[in-house]
DNA sequence: ATAGGGTTAG
């Protein structure tokens, strides 16, 4: 910058044409604008001084605002300014970079007046304006118009695909990603770096070993380069696919590592229930000298949280905020899930009253779940309260306050409770879970028999069930309605999505092949007792990776040793 | 005379 500014202050010295001079300036403003080493300030001075603006200015401006750390809708603001003072003419440039920027600060309603603004002056058919809007809606979670953008594109090349695949990624349709990624192949168009990275997440995200394998082996076979977006993305999808060994692999060979994928091998530990190692991966990060950061604290905190670590979850507490880290909503949600876990309820609400910021709920539920576990009720009922204030059309608080209410008897609270959800209309969001089969995601809603071999499905979970009362096992019915008679209780849990899942693998699949599910929810005790007498009695190693962490049962026990 | 779309951790 400050040998531009030298050669500013000679251009400004000197008497030149005027083309000349402008050309100049708005090289001067794109390189303040763009470059990493520019200065925002700056190129925004230098653009207002620039003698007639070409389109050239303007675009490195309207980019140039939204390269910088706190993007606002500048971009947008600008490009108005532009469209109103009506010259220079926008082109495709512009309309890429404007929607760019939109997808960015999600700008929903600017970014669709754009597009129909984009549309009546003709660049909609510009491949870098239609991969731009794909990714806008994409970034907006208005994943069908995405789509619809997406099916607009004649000729799809690989960042096309990409973004579409990224897009599915981001708004959690994983198993949309992985189908769009053999309609991609179907079309013989080949993947790059940058595609398989999304598939790594999509696959991460669906827990699809499997693909995530043949991923890997397809980015050696094409001679794809590991570089260090990939190999995080693979660290991340061994480890969110219970294979912490092979991300511990991946993670070692690594020649530079930055704090994305010492964060990422933290939580990958740390949710695999390895919370020892992942504070010895911290302690090694440290070593290494790369600095950590919020992210990485939230797998450490989380790491003893699930270890049941109190007082090394306080040391690493004070330690974070000493390298001036400010604890966010998520480190309050560690610590306090960290203390209720260890019965320390009171001391969790004590932290909670202390924060700077109104707590969130989450963080209330953790403490509502807290109370539930150490049978609080009065504290529970308080807890409740703000919570229900809070987020009072969230299905899971009332189904939370319930089953509290059901583990301590309390069935005349209860059903007020269910009447209040019902009066509100609140649906259940439905329990979910998945396998993936011969690279096919197969996906199991509660008591859903719509799969195509639900005969079959029928006998093995028959059979299941038979085998585990035979085993001794009693369902615990307080946590389904109380008010329906026994039976009907027992096949409510029965049908929890994870067993229909866990039948399936066993339908599908031989010993020793490990059955791996994905679940959307927490387990809940009955089906995580009923899965270790599974795993013992059909000899079968079976990893359910649920909404937060691991649980991998052999032979009747599970990693997680009843503490989850 | 000048430039561009898709990617990694909670």
């Amino acid at each position: 910058m400050r040998v531009l500014r030298q050669i500013h202050a000679r251009i400004l010295t000197r008497v030149l044409p005027i083309s000349t001079l402008s050309f100049a300036l708005s090289k001067i403003a794109a390189f303040c604008a763009l470059s990493p080493l520019g200065d925002i300030y700056y190129a925004r001075r230098v653009f207002s001084l620039i003698p007639n603006q070409n389109i050239f200015s303007w675009n490195s401006m309207i980019r140039g605002c939204s390269l910088i750390e706190n993007p606002s809708r500048e971009p947008v603001y600008l490009f108005r300014k532009l469209v109103k003072r009506g010259y220079p003419c926008p082109n495709s440039f512009t309309f890429a970079f404007v929607l760019k920027a939109c997808s960015i600060v999600t700008a929903f309603e600017e970014g669709r007046q754009i597009h129909t603004r984009c549309l009546r002056s003709g660049f909609g058919s510009s491949p870098f304006v239609q991969t731009a809007l794909v990714n806008f809606y994409a970034k907006c979670e208005h994943i069908g118009l995405a789509k619809m953008a997406f099916d607009e594109i004649p000729e799809r090349n690989s960042v096309a695909w990409s973004t579409m695949i990224s897009g599915y990624v981001k708004v959690g349709l994983f198993n949309e990603a992985l189908g769009l990624f053999r309609e991609m192949q179907k079309a013989g168009v080949e993947p790059d770096g940058v595609t398989l990275v999304s598939m790594i997440s999509a696959c991460a995200g669906a827990g699809a070993l499997d693909i995530g394998r043949w991923v890997h082996a397809y980015m050696e076979k094409q001679m794809i380069d590991a570089n260090l977006e990939l190999s995080t993305a693979l660290v991340n999808m061994y480890a969110r696919c219970g294979c912490i060994e092979r991300a511990k692999e991946v993670f070692h060979e690594m020649p530079v590592k930055d704090t994305k994928v010492w964060s990422t091998m933290i939580v990958g530990l740390a949710v695999n229930g390895l919370s020892e190692d992942a504070l010895e991966a911290f302690a090694r990060m440290e070593e290494a000298k790369v600095k950590p950061n919020h992210v990485t604290f939230v797998g450490v905190l989380s790491a003893c949280a699930h270890g049941g670590l109190v007082s090394e979850g306080w040391r690493y507490w004070s330690s974070m905020l000493e390298s001036g880290i400010e604890p966010s909503m998520e480190h309050y949600g560690c610590m306090v899930d960290l203390l209720c876990r260890a019965g320390l309820v009171h001391e969790a609400c004590n932290l909670v009253e202390d924060m700077a910021v109104p707590p969130d709920p989450v963080i209330w539920r953790t403490l509502l779940v807290g109370c539930k576990k150490n049978k609080m009720l009065d504290r529970g009922e308080i807890v409740a309260e703000q919570l229900l204030e809070l987020e009072p059309l969230n299905a899971e608080n009332y189904i939370l306050l319930s089953n509290f209410y059901a583990s301590v008897s309390q069935w005349e609270k209860k059903s007020q409770v269910r009447k209040k959800m019902k009066e509100k209309g609140i649906k259940a969001v439905p329990g979910c879970s998945s396998i993936e089969v011969d690279g096919f995601v197969h996906e199991f809603a509660m008591g859903d028999w719509s799969h195509p071999e639900t005969e079959e499905l029928a006998k093995i979970l028959k059979d299941i069930a038979e085998r585990v009362r035979e085993f001794g096992h009693k369902p615990w019915i307080s946590n389904v309605l109380h008010n329906v008679v026994d039976e009907e209780k027992e096949s409510a849990l029965d049908e929890h999505s994870e067993r229909l899942a866990i039948a399936y693998g066993l339908l599908k699949t031989k010993a020793p092949a490990v059955i791996r599910i994905v679940k959307n929810l927490r387990v809940c005790w009955d089906c995580h007792e009923v899965t270790k007498i599974i795993s013992k009695i059909y000899e079968r190693e079976i990893i359910v990776r649920d909404r937060v962490r691991f649980h991998k049962f052999v032979n009747g026990t599970c990693s997680c040793r009843d503490f989850w």
